[in-house]
DNA sequence: AGTTGTGAACTTATTCACAGCC
DNA sequence: GGCTGTGAATAAGTTCACAACT
């Protein structure tokens, strides 16, 4: 295994291959090869395996990767061993629909404190958790609380990225566009713009009109 | 203007210009460089220009592009001019977010059928629809309607989607993981993976576990 | 026989540099 | 002077093919 730089692409299907192996281990099978694990992900094998090929040597020729070893290998890769407490801010439809989401708290993201803007959803409990003022977002540095998800409205992007950064968070999942964002940002930001996403079905229905050249 | 193939990374970018176009139109602005539109949008100026370029030469040098024609060409492009009517399938906390968002209307999308396994809110009435029974899929054919957002659990999916192409849907918005969908099909499908984004976030914190070599 | 790990070939996407136009 | 459109150069990502291992 020599040295290259890790291709982000690498990284972005780390987690798929993560879910695809606990779902496995949990079905009681100790091994998997990468073109069955490829059947299952949609994913072709031989990426499987350079993506892997990257951080080690996790599988045995002839048999394949043992479930539980190589899940537990793609965590540590992933920093997802130690558990992640996470700041929601926007306690809007999405915000809401974010925190009863239960996808994340498999891979030990836990969402343990909620920011508004709304003086009637300030002081609300939910899950357990009080919502609080978007002002108190400095408290997050006491918390030693890293990664933040964004569910709030384009206007207020920008400022509450810097409240953010500000308050030591290092990674953002953000739904806000991604033009609202600073891009001079230290802070890891990924975007999830469900809107764009839609907005370009369209052009891959059959029937288009043409376009004058 | 040679004839090229066009990135799958060149439609993707598509909806982010127009919205950006959208936006400065809105503010009365008439023309635009590609520089500044970059700088907007945090996009580089020559990306902008190549992806334009494929589908025809809609700048005037010295000048820039037409705020107005540009945002007109493109949504013909992209199919956004006639107006689509999307299926919403799955109304729990995601599927309730998605129907109160306002993103898409401008795009000319909008959600006009609702479908719910869970017969305690199928009959129910919201933003002026009627919740259907999943099994009422196949009424799509006769509604004439090509899109859908599927926001349900991923043990439904895959039986929901092959119901969805009966039906005569030829594009999907996937909020359930991808491994869910059947790959041999013929509908073009985006999937959205929110576990998937979170959980790749914390691999990018500054302080990193090593992993055994 | 079956499978991994990986260099090399290939494909796709981005960036540059500049001729040509306003 | 400022800007577009684009071929050529570069970079990034994927796939192949096969030696090495169990």
């Amino acid at each position: 295994m020599k040295f290259h730089r890790i291709p982000d692409e690498t990284v972005r299907r780390l987690p798929i291959y993560l879910r695809g192996l606990l779902l496995l281990a949990e079905q009681g099978r100790e091994h998997v090869s990468s073109h069955e694990l490829a059947d299952i992900l949609h994913i072709k094998g031989p990426q499987i395996r350079k993506d892997l090929s990257y951080f080690g040597e996790f599988g045995t020729p002839g048999v394949g990767y043992g479930t539980k070893e190589l899940s537990d290998c793609l965590r540590d890769i992933l920093n997802l061993n130690c558990p992640h407490k996470v700041a929601l801010v926007g306690y809007g439809n999405l915000g809401a629909a974010i925190l009863r989401y239960s996808g994340f708290r498999s891979y030990g993201l836990k969402i343990t404190a909620i920011f508004e803007n709304n003086p009637r959803k300030i002081g609300r409990i939910v899950q357990n958790i009080r919502i609080q003022d978007v002002k108190e977002i400095s408290s997050l540095k006491r918390k030693k609380i890293e990664l933040a998800i964004l569910a709030i409205p384009a206007e207020s992007a920008r400022e509450v990225t810097e409240r953010l950064e500000q308050a030591g968070i290092l990674g953002i999942l953000n739904f806000a566009p991604s033009y609202c964002i600073d891009a001079r940002s230290k802070v890891k930001i990924i975007t999830i713009d469900i809107g764009m996403d839609l907005a370009r079905l369209p052009y891959y229905l059959p029937i288009k009109a043409e376009i004058a050249g």
